[in-house]
DNA sequence: AATACGGGGTA
DNA sequence: TACCCAGTATT
């Protein structure tokens, strides 16, 4: 077929359809660029179903570029808390700021400006002038890359950035006057709902007629990416330290560094332990006979790590003591729990403990460093703490 | 070009 | 279990 007619056939009814087939989402109801923008950060290797009820919340409590602007971080990091790559939060802030500051509050619909904002990239700077301003900008995604790839037949690699420009390049040139904002959100609605990762549903897609990946029957196998390298383990002790006295009801939390994994956010204190005994380098086996590392997971979630309890418990007293001059008591294994993030895997031994004396003489009430709190289990509204510690205090809660 | 950066849905 | 999600910043 001929290539332009491919391409216009598919703008034509990839509209179309959008047109009668979208769904009904929050920041569809309105063109408020602040909304959009706030909805294409969240959305950010997020899916919709996950931030919709972020978002309400979001725009409840900051409705206004100025209301954000002058929040203080903690709030909206705690309204961030669980969604996750939290340095979208900080960012947003901190753009949003730049905006309230030097535009006015108007978010800028010059590609330059607001392409310079923290945390807007190619996409949300596309997705936000293409919807809000409908400019003729390409806002370019998974979703997309994997649309075209298929419709076209592209075998490009699409974990290179070149290829990504590439594709945009092409999607610019398939938006239809006027209709920027309906198209691009088109292109990703088809992608989350018909065009889908695996198993994508061809025969209810608008433009299965003219898709080369169908007819050449290689849909499914498309788009071409090279794998992520899996996350490195990683097993860390935490302290679960249950204050009494004056500190009753209380757990000894800590804040994060400024920086890095899970920046300002809140958290147990804990420690890193050496790496585990490899299964193939204890029995002298080869790697392929190894079990897989999801067995040697489960193994570990089992109750023990491969230290005793008593050795774990000695080992955390000892780093608290040396790194944050923190005097614990380590009196039990209180749970198991494993967190993957994108690039670690965390299998986490935690120990309920108590704090030790000289912690609670009321001579040194004061002598906790200064990113260390103890923490009111019903009082977390001001600490945002990444999941994989509110599974831990959850759980503690639910036994008290 | 490669890596850091969360958390969860789904087949 | 593997893949991937309305990606961006840093190195």
């Amino acid at each position: 077929m001929d290539n332009q007619l491919q391409k216009q056939y598919f703008s034509t009814e990839l509209l179309l359809w959008y047109e009668r087939s979208k769904r009904d989402l929050p920041w569809r109801r309105s063109k408020n660029p602040y909304y959009i923008w706030v909805s294409e950060i969240m959305l950010q290797q997020t899916r919709v179903d996950t931030v919709i009820p972020y978002f309400h919340r979001f725009i409840e409590k900051f409705p206004t570029v100025a209301a954000l602007a002058a929040a203080p971080e903690s709030e909206v990091l705690k309204a961030w808390e669980g969604l996750g790559y939290y340095s979208r939060a900080r960012n947003l802030q901190s753009a949003v700021r730049e905006v309230h500051e030097q535009y006015n509050g108007i978010v800028p619909s010059d590609k330059a400006e607001i392409s310079e904002l923290k945390g807007v990239g190619p996409y949300t700077a596309g997705a936000i002038l293409s919807i809000a301003y409908n400019q003729p900008e390409p806002a370019v995604d998974g979703n997309v890359m994997r649309v075209l790839s298929r419709y076209f037949a592209l075998e490009d690699d699409i974990a290179k950035p070149s290829t990504r420009i590439g594709i945009e390049r092409l999607a610019q040139g398939l938006i239809p006057a006027g209709e920027a904002g309906a198209f691009n959100q088109a292109l990703m609605e088809l992608g989350a709902t018909v065009c889908t990762p695996r198993a994508p549903q061809c025969l209810t897609c608008p433009v299965q007629v003219h898709c080369a990946g169908r007819l050449a029957g290689i849909a499914e196998q498309l788009p071409v990416k090279t794998k992520a390298k899996p996350p490195r383990p990683e097993r860390r002790a935490v302290a679960l330290i249950v204050g009494s006295g004056a500190h009753g009801g209380q757990l000894l939390i800590r804040q994060r560094p400024q920086d890095g994994l899970l920046a300002r956010m809140w958290e147990l204190p804990h420690a890193e332990l050496p790496p585990a005994r490899s299964a193939s380098a204890a029995e002298g086996v080869t790697p392929a006979a190894a079990p897989a590392r999801g067995a040697q997971r489960r193994a570990a979630r089992g109750g023990v790590p491969e230290e005793s309890h008593d050795v774990v418990m000695a080992f955390l007293r000892e780093h608290l003591a040396a790194a944050d001059g923190i005097g614990i008591v380590p009196k039990a294994w209180f749970m198991n729990t494993e967190h993957v993030f994108s690039h670690i895997l965390w299998d986490m031994f935690v120990y309920r403990c108590e704090a030790a004396a000289a912690a609670l003489s009321s001579e040194a009430p004061n002598s906790l460093p200064p990113n260390y709190r103890w923490l009111n289990v019903n009082e977390m509204e001001e600490y945002p703490f990444p999941n994989v510690f509110l599974r831990i205090i959850n759980e503690y809660k639910s036994l008290l």
